[in-house]
DNA sequence: CTGAAAGCGCTTACAG
DNA sequence: CTGAAAGCGCTTACAG
């Protein structure tokens, strides 16, 4: 009796062919959808195959159809969960596409270059850049390469590459709208990454709807996305002799950390002593000890538009640069004091969407 | 003038070769480290290799030398923080051996097989195992194919695969002991997925504290490491007309959601009204407002370890099963009542270390 | 539909 | 140290 597996280091199509007792192509055929094959042949080579534990080597097929099937996934700040949202939803979503992600972590900056060094050597099909930026001769390397680039939630000055990003100067206006219209009078702003676009849209709304009503002053500390950072900027603002009634954070991740220095280490109330507003959306400010009224940033849609993009340009070969602009919406939660009108409530769930005068 | 990088879908070695005006193998073995080859010509190559933009075909170099140097890491649960922690260590201790990270998210069960097949067509080096357990037959192919693999934070019944984990037991045995000495008379329990190896540990070391204390009742509720479970779960357990005066949470990516369930539906008071102790010491568990008593679980060593043995199997193609076990910690925070005695307390963080008797 | 053959871009004995 | 050559495991014209 033997009819088990075979233990051997890997079986090659050489060795179904042989078995099958047809040609090596045929064995290739039978594994490539769309192969003329007949009917009968393929079906040799299968319980061949599978006697024998045969699998095509994907190593070997990359090298010929100069197709990895790979798509790079550069991706830092992996403690704030909205990058881990955003990382199972991609390969939920490549992998419907019979792609893979090779992932690399840890690089915010843009001392990505090591690690693009590496992207090419395995020659990703496409690449994914979650939170960093490439230098521009990196950019146009990857251009010059034919390998599609899509930077996700961020974009660059020039536009040069693809970028999927939600509307964050709108989604600052509604949240400087939102606290204008709750009352309150002394603005305070916790920012991220300073050069980072979204941080400078996010701050860029939040002025512009302040400015409609006369208000020019914003007390403004940084955070650059980290917890600890966050902490001591939120210390600095509520230590000001005249303390901020209201604070955007500019992500929920930090919001959180905000929200515990306020309470714990000031003692303060919220929203009664102060109003607290993030963006992203993400798992913690849903829960009900920090309820954070924040912008959503809609990981699904922001997922397909990323991966659209790159079908689209590996498929054409065409790596034109396309940018893909989602809307976000205003979730109100208990984090800030309410405005007396514009509450809509769904399901729910309660947005501001103030008429428009 | 040109001098620039060349716009060509890809440069060879035979590219570079023909440009420094050596052989093919030159141009290889210049990229070889430890290979044999005269500084002189090695700097001609180097030349020519940038003025080109020649980077090594790494797909071109496994299909010959039958190493990917790539590890395949699958991992689910990436909406508890400790996962999103562990891949962040596995990419940089693996960066730092020249590997790279293919990773497979979203497989919580056996239901693993298609994502197997897809790792064996690339001939991954080798396999982490974060949150699924291969069926037996998975696991004998990949013996049989010479390919290790690692389980991470869990064990298999026969311990046939190589593993890493901590002293779930012990650490299951400590929050129990801790509980009793805190005074607690009714006990509840929020499992994890129930035939996993870490949540029955920590449930049979709980369960044998208690019983060496007399105590042989404890209301055990499912939360399958699900936030929504788990809410449910605690949602039973506190309706209860005898409610527990303690829980321990399987993981505190549980606990925290029993923690709000606790506060924000039912009004009680932590740790006045009920004392809870997670697992982990994740990043929420360490939050002012949740400060919940844990037990650790050493991501920097685990990783340590996993990549070890990884690396010790495949440099030795030796794949007998490997196990190491990492001691876990009882850290004290403020989510449960203090016992009177066996408290110490190291850099301003307190940790539970009765007197053995 | 099928097979023989070339070739993808490398590494690595082998001979010099 | 160096080059010519074989070969890794496939895909894909090409001819039949």
């Amino acid at each position: 009796m033997d009819g088990g597996v075979i233990k051997k280091s890997s079986v090659t199509s050489s060795e179904v062919a042989a078995h099958a007792g047809v040609s090596q192509s045929a064995v290739s055929r039978t594994f490539t959808p769309g192969a003329s094959i007949s009917p009968k042949t393929r079906a040799k080579v299968l319980a061949s195959a599978k006697m024998l534990g045969y699998r095509p080597n994907a190593i070997a097929r990359s090298l010929i159809t100069n197709r990895s099937r790979i798509i790079a996934v550069v991706m830092a700040y992996l403690e704030n969960l909205f990058y881990p949202d955003v990382l199972e939803e991609l390969g939920r979503r490549l992998a419907a596409e019979n792609y893979h992600v090779l992932l690399f972590t840890g690089f915010k900056d843009r001392d990505s270059d090591p690690v693009f060094d590496q992207l090419m050597q395995y020659r990703v099909d496409g690449i994914i850049l979650a939170s960093t930026a490439l230098s521009s001769e990196l950019s146009d390397e990857c251009t010059a390469a034919g390998i599609p680039v899509v930077l996700f939630n961020r974009t660059t000055e020039r536009d040069e590459t693809s970028s999927v990003t939600t509307r964050n100067r709108d989604g600052g206006r509604m949240l400087g709208e939102f606290l204008v219209a709750g009352g309150h009078k002394r603005f305070g702003y916790i920012s991220g990454l300073e050069n980072s676009s979204t941080n400078r849209d996010r701050l860029g709304g939040f002025r512009e709807a302040l400015a409609a009503k006369g208000i020019d002053k914003i007390e403004i500390r940084t955070g650059n996305y980290s917890r600890t950072e966050a902490e001591a900027a939120a210390r600095e603002l509520l230590l000001l002799p005249k303390r901020p009634d209201a604070i955007f954070v500019a992500n929920d991740h930090m919001a959180v950390a905000v929200m515990d220095v306020a309470r714990y280490e000031f003692g303060l109330s919220i929203p009664e002593d102060l109003s607290i507003v993030g963006y992203d959306d993400v798992g913690p400010a849903r829960w009900p000890s920090y309820g954070i009224t924040s912008v959503t940033q809609p990981i699904e849609q922001m997922v397909e538009a990323t991966v659209d993009i790159l079908m689209d340009q590996i498929a054409s070969g065409d790596t034109e640069p396309q940018h893909k602009i989602i809307p976000g919406e205003l979730v109100v939660r208990t984090s800030a004091r309410l405005p007396k009108t514009g509450m809509v409530e769904i399901d729910g769930q309660k947005f501001y969407r103030p008429k428009k005068t």
